[in-house]
DNA sequence: GAAAACTTTCAGGCAGCGTGCAGGCAAGGG
DNA sequence: CCCTTGCCTGCACGCTGCCTGAAAGTTTTC
């Protein structure tokens, strides 16, 4: 019969996230979507709010606008570790990279993500950044697929052991294709997560890369992504 | 004597839905279709009183029509999850993909049909959604009918233990069939549930996607795909 | 600041699919 | 037994969805 129980959620730890970030509609996009990848997500929309919130719930991670109405997100960090919370963060900041606060936060164990971002690189980040502090019950890197392999922290995939040489949005493509293994995708879930937010273009777009994925990726057999016409693509193993 | 006791409705957990579209014609077939589909169906034609009924029903889950006299669906929305309401959505859309909005429909777990649409497309879409979002009591995506197989996730079908490749037709036409096992559907029926509201076409189509489906599906005995002349067709295993 | 790598759009081509038609066959009634 | 009616199915046509090469536009790298 069919392959097996589960392959449940794309679920990570349960793990529980305050987002702070005072426009609405990402406020809303990403509460949606972080909590059904299943998170515990609860929500604040201004600096001083994010504080107490912290002291009240004790997130596992905070997901941070620097640009707040009030304090600043480096303002709000401060005030919680003063406050004695070593809480990780993921920090939302727009593309003005000038900003030299950002560099050296990767040395805490922090990160950040520039707006606008896909929804895979944020949870990609997240998981990334609770893996690392939450020492013990190892996460692993590792998505494997059949023979297909991909290493979050490396960057590298392998394909029947050769290694292959990926672009960041093949990279992310694949990896959303993996976490989502034996799940049907349409072009327009795979546009929503793997995309930009802000990207207006179309559904041809996910049709090239899932090309540029099959020449790199999968030009052996046994092939593993299928396309169901009218519906969208799957990455499985081929019919029993 | 007769099979047995219920078999009873191609019921879906009982689940309360409230569907919101203003043209009156097609609030009146879903509504209808929709409750004998085995749910509990209340209605709204305007964005304010979908509003205002959301929040005295709390319904299980909404279909939206996103344009609408007053507030347009993304609104009513905003508005039911200000008032703290995570109630999951199906959006209805009209084909011109070039609305913008379109895009994030599907990360909190919602979907979105785009007009025109046929009542098994809908309501498949219904009950994944309530699959997905309703957790615990796993709601089981695999039809089972004697050795027929169809998984409504993977869209995989099995006959005998073979996997069958079917058009998306073909797979829409037998998922009714399966969903209403032992009940004798007339072509008229086929043609509502599971073509499109506006087709203009003959009842032969039917005929020859019933051909087409004995052919792939039931080409082996015990044949299930039965004809009653001047009644229309009946999946059932043959008598006892 | 030039070159390389990458992303996005466009257009041609192809296969699968939906639909209508028509000839043939089977069932049932007189 | 023949005629009528309803159903089955092969065929053909046109359309849609998908794939992919190429070019244009953008970002990153050196």
């Amino acid at each position: 019969m069919g392959s097996m129980a589960a392959q449940t959620q794309p679920k990570q730890s349960e793990a529980k996230l305050l987002v702070v970030e005072d426009d609405a509609n990402i406020l809303e996009l990403l509460s949606a979507s972080l909590r059904f990848a299943g998170f515990d997500v609860s929500t604040a929309t201004s600096g001083s709010a994010a504080v107490s919130a912290a002291k009240n719930t004790t997130p596992d991670l905070v997901v941070l606008d620097v640009m707040l109405p009030d304090l600043d997100g480096f303002e709000v960090i401060r005030l919680m570790r003063e406050g004695g919370q070593r809480t990780p963060v993921v920090f939302l900041t727009a593309r003005d990279g000038t900003d030299d606060k950002i560099r050296g936060l990767t040395l805490g164990g922090d990160d950040y993500v520039t707006k606008p971002f896909s929804l895979e690189e944020l949870t990609a980040r997240i998981r990334a950044v609770l893996r690392r502090t939450t020492q013990g019950d190892e996460e692993p890197s590792r998505l494997v697929f059949a023979d297909l392999e991909l290493d979050e922290e490396t960057h590298e995939v392998y394909r029947a052991g050769q290694r292959v040489q990926l672009s960041p949005t093949e990279f992310k493509l694949l990896r959303y294709l993996m976490l989502n293994a034996n799940r049907v995708l349409s072009k327009a879930q795979i546009l929503d997560h793997v995309w930009k937010y802000d990207f207006r273009g179309d559904d041809n777009i996910v049709e090239s890369y899932i090309s540029y994925l099959r020449r790199k990726v999968d030009n052996v057999q046994p092939r593993l992504i299928h396309t169901l016409r009218g519906v969208g693509y799957v990455l499985r193993k081929p019919a029993v």
